[in-house]
RNA sequence: GGAGAGUUGGCAGAGUGGUCGAUUGCGGCAGUCUUGAAAACUGUUGAGUGUAAUAGCUCCGGGGGUUCGAAUCCCUCACUCUCCGCCA
């Protein structure tokens, strides 16, 4: 969410930047501030008002304690009619409070300066390309008929006890996710990440503090008698552990790994593309967040973006980095990176990382801020990524990895998983 | 699931309807003392909004009510703790 005083004090500039999302509706901004000046009127009447009614009620206490009930009982028939007065400026207040709130909640967060303007996936800037594509085999199969092969990913068991999207993994298949889930969190960790683990369900407060609230509601599974939601991610949880704090500046940077189960509704989505692992309801993943000064988010986005690719290169995958443009961007986020391994049997790139630098947006909602040297509290920048996602590392390891023998496991991964060869 | 107790500033912990944004202790910060540090002593120390700066206003778990006036009384919701029951 953005703050409203800045939104006041730059309205040309977040029209600006907002145009490089190619954002519809601009007219928000404009709205946001005449209803911000409503309030700011209305706030300042009542503020008088209570002031007179605060100055009157300490009069009257001191005229009870001497003993002038007469005097006191006049004042008081006085008040009676600034008390109708309040009341009703009050409620006005709440109504405009709430309506600018539902109008900021509507704006995405304003790109940085490096992100290009667009609006489909065709428009994001390659900003690199590691390794070459795997040269296959004749025999080469995609993913989802080497599972079965090699029984090693039931995708027919998943839908027998729950239902489309929810994978059993079996065997080494199931030890392959054991492997790269350690494999990941030992490499965070060397990366000075602090290992946690966190809760798979949230409140709705938390849902709102990173923004999946109220807009995504549709794709989180939700307990409805317990008001809780499924995690599509662990950077709800993670994040969340500093909702309404404020930290020191010398606690500055906070970098938090976790590993947890990701649960994502996405309904509405068929199709080759999302077949086999491409696309699950229930996926593991390790994600790394960081909370940092904001003089230092650009940077430490570099620093993830660079950390992510390291694992990719230990795996040994043939990948690019997508600086996202405007429009493919998430509605949160200031600047993404996405990292896609090549998937040599599908012949098409697959997304297993995004990386993002959030400013001040999941912050402002959490109310995370830190407090400054000069004394000052301010609001911290927060960061994620994905660290990585499992799913298509495991596509694009079966795919790419493949031999006549079996599919070879990376020379980094070995160690993790006891075996080298899935035969 | 049943019964009871509670929720106050970074933490602990007071608070009779009126001068309580809140006693006090610890912690933090600054100073005195000291070669330096510790101890001791003194001062200072919540968050927001607002202003040129003051002032003013809001906040004692959330929401609502009573009252001229609520941390304090009433209603309601949430959460925490204790005991009992059930249970990995």
């Amino acid at each position: 969410m953005l703050q409203v005083n800045y939104i006041r004090e730059n309205r040309e500039k977040v029209l600006e930047r907002l145009s490089v999302r190619h954002f519809k509706q601009v007219e928000l901004v404009d709205e946001i501030i005449q209803i911000d000046d409503e309030r700011r009127q209305t706030q300042t009447s009542l503020d008088n008002l209570s002031a007179i009614a605060n100055a009157s009620a300490k009069q009257i206490g001191e005229l009870m304690r001497n003993g002038k009930k007469e005097e006191a009982d006049a004042i008081k028939a006085e008040t009676t009619a600034n008390k109708d007065k309040i009341k009703h400026l009050s409620d006005q207040l709440s109504t405009i409070e709430l309506q600018l709130h539902n109008l900021l909640v509507q704006l995405p967060n304003l790109p940085g300066p490096l992100v290009p303007s667009g609006i489909t996936p065709e428009e994001n800037e390659v900003v690199l390309t590691y390794g070459e594509p795997a040269v296959l085999h004749e025999q080469a199969l995609p993913h989802w008929e080497l599972t079965s092969k090699y029984d090693i990913i039931d995708f027919e068991l998943g839908t027998k006890i729950t239902g489309a999207g929810f994978p059993v993994y079996k065997g080494k298949g199931a030890r392959l996710q054991r492997a790269l889930i350690n494999f990941f969190l030992d490499h965070a960790t060397a990366e000075g990440y602090r290992e946690m683990q966190v809760p798979h369900l949230v409140n709705e407060a938390s849902g709102f503090g990173t923004g999946q609230l109220p807009d995504k509601e549709g794709q989180m599974y939700h307990s409805t008698v317990d008001n809780l939601y499924l995690i599509p991610t662990a950077e709800v949880p993670v994040t969340n552990l500093y909702r309404d704090v404020i930290l020191k500046e010398e606690d500055l940077p906070i970098k938090n790994t976790a590993y947890t189960p990701c649960f994502r509704r996405e309904a509405g989505s068929y199709g080759a593309h999302v077949r086999g692992l491409n696309r699950l309801h229930q996926f593991d993943k390790v994600e790394v967040v960081q909370v940092v000064h904001p003089d230092k988010s650009y940077q430490v986005l570099e620093e993830m973006s660079a950390y992510v690719q390291s694992l990719l290169k230990e795996l040994g995958l043939h990948f690019r980095v997508l600086r996202l443009c405007g429009g493919d961007m998430g509605f949160t986020s200031a600047m993404t990176y996405d990292m896609e391994v090549w998937s040599a049997a599908q012949q098409r790139w697959l997304e297993v990382s995004s990386v993002s630098n959030f400013e001040t947006y999941q912050a402002n909602r959490l109310k995370l801020r830190y407090k400054g040297n000069t004394g000052k509290t301010q609001l911290a920048h927060t960061l994620n990524g994905s660290a990585l996602a499992l799913p298509r590392i495991v596509a694009a390891i079966l795919e790419n990895y493949q031999t006549p023998e079996g599919i070879r496991i990376p020379e980094a991964l070995v160690k993790y998983t006891g075996f080298n060869l899935i035969d």
